[in-house]
DNA sequence: TTACATTAGTTGACACCGTCAACCAATACT
DNA sequence: AGTATTGGTTGACGGTGTCAACTAATGTAA
């Protein structure tokens, strides 16, 4: 039992290393880095997203994230806007070509896992897919735990 | 059907972050980043592995792994010798120290796993392990089509 | 044996990237 | 009004991987 704890750990990393920085989503898709594509994806699912938001959802400082919405706004992929409410705020909107690009990134990477799986049995993709979700599920109570604790 | 493969993308993309550069695994352990421990991984699982075979295994220049060797080196993690047989290779044999730090890292990692994981049946524990491992499967067998098709 | 080609590894220059600390401007507190 | 706080930006910096040029060892062929 033990050990196969140690299995599963052995089997995410190499999962982690393929799907990141360093594996297929390296290059990610045309001009965008795998982190500049989490933050352009933070604000896409957000509405009124801050810049300190998007930093600290993909865990930079608010100093990294201002870097990168430079990046993600010179590549016009998303604009910058004062909040009327505070005007110390950015707010963080997606462009539409923002938008288009990030929907092309999944669309090619759900093509990509597709590939992967295309010759597995229905019932062997859902397993896949509830085995997943668990562990994501005790990942993150594990993260509200361990946040409380500090 | 199809809605499930976009679902296992971006269940994929959470847990590569979250076990990625970025996550628990940035840190990783002491004084290694998650590029160096994949390096000195490489190094301990392969007798013989020399300074590019390390560089290939985890995707970056030759340059860049004598730069990741140098580190592990200064580190104490790994030691420089050049083949007898061949004066040009570098073999790059683990340290007792590095081995040490390796499986250090390991186990955290492995008590990590445990923890997330422990109130789950050992039932669902395997289905988790079989599940990852028919995705690392299926990763495996596409990267072998994709080196022969270039 | 000499001459040329190839291969493993190293190095200097460089560009990219995220952090830190100092800073500015807007808002909140009293 | 005056001070404290907060969101965001910027300059300086250190860390890191690449590229191209290099050295040294090996292979090849006359």
């Amino acid at each position: 039992m033990k050990n196969s704890f140690s299995d599963i750990y052995s089997l995410l990393q190499e999962l982690a290393w393929h799907f990141g920085d360093h594996g297929i989503n390296g290059e990610c898709c045309e001009d965008l880095s795998l982190v500049e594509f989490m933050a352009l994806k933070a604000a896409y699912e957000n509405d009124n997203f801050t810049i300190q938001d998007i930093g600290s959802s993909i865990n930079f400082t608010k100093s990294g994230a201002t870097r990168i919405i430079d990046r993600l706004e010179t590549k016009g992929y998303v604009k910058r806007e004062r909040s009327l409410s505070d005007g110390r705020v950015c707010c963080v909107p997606v462009t539409d070509k923002g938008a288009q690009v990030i929907s092309q990134i999944i669309k090619k990477n759900t093509n990509y896992v597709e590939e992967l799986l295309q010759d597995l049995e229905p019932q062997a993709i859902d397993n896949i897919k509830i085995a997943m979700e668990i562990l994501i599920k005790a990942m993150k109570r594990q993260d509200i735990i361990k946040s409380k604790s500090l």
